[in-house]
DNA sequence: TATGAATGAGCATTCATTCAT
DNA sequence: TATGAATGAATGCTCATTCAT
């Protein structure tokens, strides 16, 4: 008797995990969908249909798992933060500040190559604070602003290695523009593989400029 | 009678030329008008009604001046990319390549300057090309491209005057990229006028990096 | 010239007018079909596309004349009050209070009799207080509140020729319910002329009661 | 071993016993629940999904028991029509037929009382022939005209002792009415305690008129 | 048999475009 | 040619029902 309780709590449990490890699936699976669908046509042209056709599930499922439209792009962009902000923490064991400074650079063009789709979608707001409008893009900003703040606090750590001349948040800024334009030409050049490799051009430029020395 | 005859042609010249210089006054109201609207709303969220009402006409006068929603769209790009183009083509007198880029550079953040509201226009199709698909960008990504042809140019035929490690397109992918950064961080400051001070701020960090010498 | 304005400003005129009248036009077609489908088919149950074939107008009209399918049903049951309400109104030139109160139900039956499938629809909120929510019903049942107050009020003031151990509101209740009732049998048996003719019965059983005298 | 059998007989009986009554069971809490959701938010707003939460059962449950949504709605009215046919049977004993009529009043107030919620389902249906298509209330329609019957019945029975000057249907359609404003002013009030001492109000008024003898 | 997630038909509303005046 | 009302295709979301476990 005890054996056949044992046996049919342990049973609850495997249903619940089951369960649970099958809704992850599922969320996993329509996010995914939603990334290269959003990414091909973006949001406003993105018809949930569309989403749910390429999940391979019903229109009513994703809404087992998603409140609108609008949830699954957040859930979308909250989740590519977590996964990129987790790999940023890592480079607080780095001592010196500006091979930090580059190694945040590799680690953002390596997340890229991973997860090209998913950066389509972050161009969607992340480039274009004007069109995008106030709902969608709060959290993204302020992750936009997370990095170049983290730059600046590199730069700022440099000291004299790098021109005092000018404030670190301009050459924050300026560091930000080369990487989106290695971003940029990257993705006219159809995402090949390869972007991580940029990182020395783009330090180089950035710390020694264009005139030769 | 020969009188009167010339006087009717010279009528008829007079009516016609009235007639096209009222079209073009229309015109240009709808895509001053559109201007705003797409600016602020951006393309898919503005509705035609808005920007009849805005211009002060019916809905029905936009489409006796310009074919579907997109037309206006494409018009104001096209019209942008003209203004701006013609202001790049004085550049040719400047002698030295160098300070012709820098004019260069001067003259794109006085036009956005100028016309705030188009940029944000521009802002949705020309920084982004993978979300803005085929139908629109054509015709821009074309003139960004000639743009940055430019600069690769003129760095070219500054010759050694900039570092040869890097090829020309590089470098001209990094100044594209320094001026993107300057443009978005005015436009999130707020459009505030003085983006043409920056000129000197970029060609700076441009040529001599963020290294002191 | 003088005639070439005025005619110009008549034109204008005019063109309002008919325009308003055309407006009312739709309106009115509007709701006339609406009343109909919403008496078919239930409020909850009646599809726009049914009313707008009914109207014979497209979908897209009804929503530039209506803010929603909601407003359509609201606006019959405030065109319905407004109607019966002015056919009320008549009443208080009449001296005897018993006699209004007879010529109140004859209104009342009559006003059904010429718009019968109007009835339909007060019944779905009118009659049942518990079921229709609070969004619809707030003016309905203040115009129930209001007939019955109007009876009560009657019925006061015709003192001691009704009995005065009930109150006057009990009493008013009673030819509430007797009203109701011969509305129900009306509908019952298809709505067929001779409504109307109900009246007499109705007040003398309210007058008299079931038993012989 | 024949004892084994008999035994293994009786079990099955049991087991067979048990499940009809655990079938019973599950069937009255889902109509409980149904009552009361249906009460408060009527047929067409109420989602399967929240009987099933109040019935404390999974939605899919339902469907073991009932058919359809329309089921429950159908099962419940004619529960409550069995129940209360059954009590208005017992009236039969009676000898005097006015009081048999009084006491029938007195029956359905009672009901009314003991089965709130369940009342505003009738509600739904039962005072709005118009509304409520043919489905669902054909049982119920046939409910309300055998109650109608019988209280014509009652009262021809009762011959001379009430006015001969009316048909009984007559009659009989104007203490419906009564009963209905009775119970309506019931429900407006908040359905508080005392409805059954309405009988003695509502027959007076139904037997004696409005008119001081 | 209970479960609860998947299903997908159904529907109110929007808005670019057309067209009669 | 200007007008602005009519048009109707398009789409996000709901929820009764089914079904694999």
């Amino acid at each position: 008797m005890s054996s056949s309780h044992a046996n049919s709590q342990e049973k609850k449990k495997d249903r619940r995990s089951v369960r649970e490890e099958s809704r992850a699936v599922y969320r996993q699976a329509i996010m995914q969908a939603a990334i290269q669908i959003f990414g091909r046509t973006g949001f406003r042209d993105t018809k949930i249909a569309d989403v749910a056709a390429e999940a391979g599930v019903a229109t009513g499922t994703l809404y087992n798992y998603f409140s609108s439209k609008e949830d699954i792009f957040q859930s979308i962009l909250d989740d590519g933060r977590e996964r990129l902000g987790a790999e940023l923490e890592l480079l607080a064991n780095i001592e010196d500040p500006l091979v930090r400074l580059r190694e945040l650079v590799r680690v953002m063009f390596g997340f890229l190559e991973q997860h090209g789709a998913l950066f389509s979608i972050y161009m969607q707001i992340g480039v274009n604070p004007v069109t995008f409008k106030c709902e969608a893009d709060a959290g993204d900003e302020a992750f936009r602003q997370a990095i170049l703040a983290q730059i600046t606090a590199f730069l700022a750590e440099a000291g004299a290695r790098v021109r005092l001349d000018h404030p670190s948040q301009t050459l924050a800024m300026a560091l930000g523009g080369l990487i989106n334009a290695a971003i940029l030409a990257w993705v006219e050049g159809g995402c090949q593989p390869g972007l991580s490799d940029q990182t020395e051009v783009i330090m180089d430029l950035f710390l020694y400029g264009a005139t030769p020395r």
